[in-house]
DNA sequence: GCTCTTTTTTTCGAGCCTCGAAAAAATACT
DNA sequence: AGTATTTTTTCGAGGCTCGAAAAAAAGAGC
């Protein structure tokens, strides 16, 4: 059961407030702040003051131009970049990539390599991450900020706690303790996240008025994966990181899954399920490990081209997703959705079956409403959820509590 | 974006923390609502000699025949029944009950009828409802204490505002405003509740231990419902009651369902899907509009006894209901299930076909692990949920703001 | 250049709320 | 009857937010 509150909560709690108000605004004055936070001037006031004196927030002047408004003019508040640094790390398919990020979220360093990561041992790709963070960090040395998190974002599952990697395409190997080993490395609290999480994550801030309380993010590349946002809350599991859309059931006992199962939503709507369906004619063939882009263009190209396997690949594919997002909102309602990844290329082949299959589903009594949004390259959204994940944690669990929880910390340390 | 915390939310809050620890408990002494709720003793003293004086909480006498413990004994608080009245109204396929239950949760009066439901103007069913509350109030006249509430049931899909009836298997009429229309007439707050979030709501007083956090109550009845419990809140749609877990689609374009659609889970699994299976052998045959308890546990009885047409029923329904969970527990973890209405009395029937499902999905990982409960009758569950909903928000909005937001709505009035 | 107006920000006292410590209350043990 | 033990209340201290008033900072008007 939920605890009682404590006095020194309330002022956790508004501290937060003001920090995620700039965080979002950008610029907020103390008058904005007050308004979007409903707590009075005086109370900002006195809550930003602390912040400035403790190096979180900085008045920001000089920028705006004076907006030539009568009376006093107003000071924008900022998140000051030198307060913390965080450690983003992208792990996908073949690609390990990190970037220290100040505290108002400007890249310091960044560095990207390939990995042929399916034939290493996990230890070695724990290792690697290691690496790519040390080197990072002391090439900006002392000139950044502490690092206060590090988030780690891979494709594949992770537990409810973020600490392990579950499964992944990208290895052969399961539970790998990504945030343990990182954690005792470099002494700093560490998450592993689900890449399409982090998708959700990032259109949140890309976009906030389309992807603000309820919507989805849908991975369409090799596998298919899902970021759920409900009810202003990114939607993970009890146990593993959750939204496992790609493995819904799409026809019992169809078509052969990456995951050895049969009829999965991503064994006909997966690339490799498409080029399968394509090219073999037999969903039931071993699924192929990789695919690059360039062979999903052809087949979508050939799909828009003429009628023929191609079409019938995507229609197959467009089919079951619709179905799945069909008994998707038979649970909860439908949401705005985004198609991320090569797949979104293709979408436009794939679309008219996606809603002639939701349609004749309960989900489909609006269908005609759902807007459907695409956006090819989901590296750049999953790096800068990865970034945003990390800073919030900053500004919610360190900054936040202020000064009375880290000198509790000290009293234990 | 959520709102600041002021002053007077935080005792607004911890009120509500002390009411629902003694609703939870029975009859706690101050002492242990100070060691469940982490306030200190000083402040569980002030707030509970509050709620005394407001007649909301009584010490309760000599019910303990003292603990032969040293030291001063407890003093345990209780509920005041006198506190309040609210009315619970269940309203089903041919039949609609209510009772007036005091704020301890105690029936005073109650009343059942039969309607043929089916046959009624959607005003009708309204007026019916009206005429009941009406009569019961009366009957207590001025013994009980104010009616702040009245919570209506009602199986089929409700508005997530709980305002309307958006559409029921109990009446061919959609969007009934029972809400408005109670409101109007009694000048008291109403809500229209979907009849499985009732059974979920009560499964978690029924034994908490079981049902806390994450479960899942199915109805198998003439149709399917589903009432979901995700991070101990009831999951609800953004527009309507949500989790239609009936309607998700098991087999794409399969057997015609209820709802006029294909395939749903309904229409495989449903009372009237397994008979129509089992005596005409065609899924496409129009659905019954009802069927007797007797018929089912007939159908059960059969498929226990020997192979043969029943039994493949069963075993479809099985298969039907097991794919459908595989693929919710793709997107959330598995949790407990209670399977509740006559559906249940067959389950044993089922449950070797739907495990067999679930093992051949994602979410069957640990299929083993997944626990099953019955509960033949749906009828006490249904009327137990809807009570605790109309108690709760007596708690929530009317108790624990207290003299505070009364003085607040005394000035709007 | 000086004063007036307007808007933002800070200051200050009042009013709540929770907490810890100490006191009071109520009972069993000796 | 006195002592030990446990529960509950009382009381003062310390925090927090709020509203009102004051201070600060700029443009507008003359």
């Amino acid at each position: 059961m939920s605890v009682g509150i404590r006095h020194d909560d309330l002022r956790k709690r508004n501290r937060a407030m003001v920090i995620s108000a700039v965080r979002r605004a950008g610029q907020p004055s103390r008058t904005e702040i007050a308004a979007t936070t409903g707590l009075s001037h005086s109370t900002i006031s006195t809550i930003s003051s602390d912040l400035i004196a403790e190096g979180i927030l900085a008045e920001s002047k000089g920028s705006e131009p004076a907006l030539l408004k009568r009376g006093r003019p107003q000071v924008g508040l900022a998140l000051d970049p030198g307060a913390a640094t965080i450690v983003a790390v992208v792990l996908s398919l073949n690609s390990l990539s990190a970037a220290v990020i100040d505290y108002a979220g400007n890249t310091i360093v960044a560095e990207t390599r390939r990995l042929v990561t399916q034939r290493m041992q996990a230890e070695a790709l724990v290792e690697e991450c290691i690496g790519m963070v040390r080197r990072l960090t002391e090439r900006c040395g002392e000139a950044a900020g502490t690092v206060l998190r590090i988030a780690v974002a891979v494709q594949g599952v992770t537990d409810s706690g973020s600490r392990k990697l579950l499964w992944s395409p990208i290895t052969p190997h399961d539970d790998i303790p990504f945030a343990d080993r990182l954690e005792r490395e470099f002494g700093v609290p560490v998450t592993v996240e689900n890449d399409c999480n982090m998708i959700a994550e990032a259109l949140r801030w890309r976009d906030p008025s389309r992807y603000r309380d309820d919507f989805i993010a849908i991975l369409l590349s090799h596998g298919i994966g899902m970021g759920l946002v409900v009810k202003g809350e990114l939607f993970t599991g009890t146990q593993s990181s959750g939204a496992e859309f790609g493995h819904m059931i799409h026809r019992p006992d169809g078509a052969l899954c990456r995951c050895g199962r049969r009829g999965c939503i991503e064994a006909y709507a997966g690339n490799y399920a498409i080029w399968r369906n394509a090219r073999l004619g037999d969903e039931n063939a071993e699924p192929l490990a990789d695919l690059s882009d360039e062979d999903i263009i052809a087949l979508a190209d050939a799909a828009r081209d003429h009628d023929g396997p191609e079409r019938e690949a995507f229609r197959k594919a467009g089919e079951a997703i619709g179905f799945g997002l069909g008994s998707m909102f038979a649970l909860f309602d439908p949401a705005p959705l985004a198609f991320v990844g090569v797949g979104a290329t293709a979408f436009d082949v794939m679309e008219p079956y996606v809603r002639a299959a939701i349609a004749k589903t309960a989900g489909g009594t609006h269908s005609r409403a759902i807007s459907f949004d695409t956006m090819p390259n989901e590296v750049p959204l999953i790096r800068e959820g990865c970034m945003m994940r990390a800073l919030l944690y900053v500004d919610d669990e360190i900054f936040a509590p202020g000064t009375a929880l880290r000198r509790a910390q000290a009293g234990v340390a």
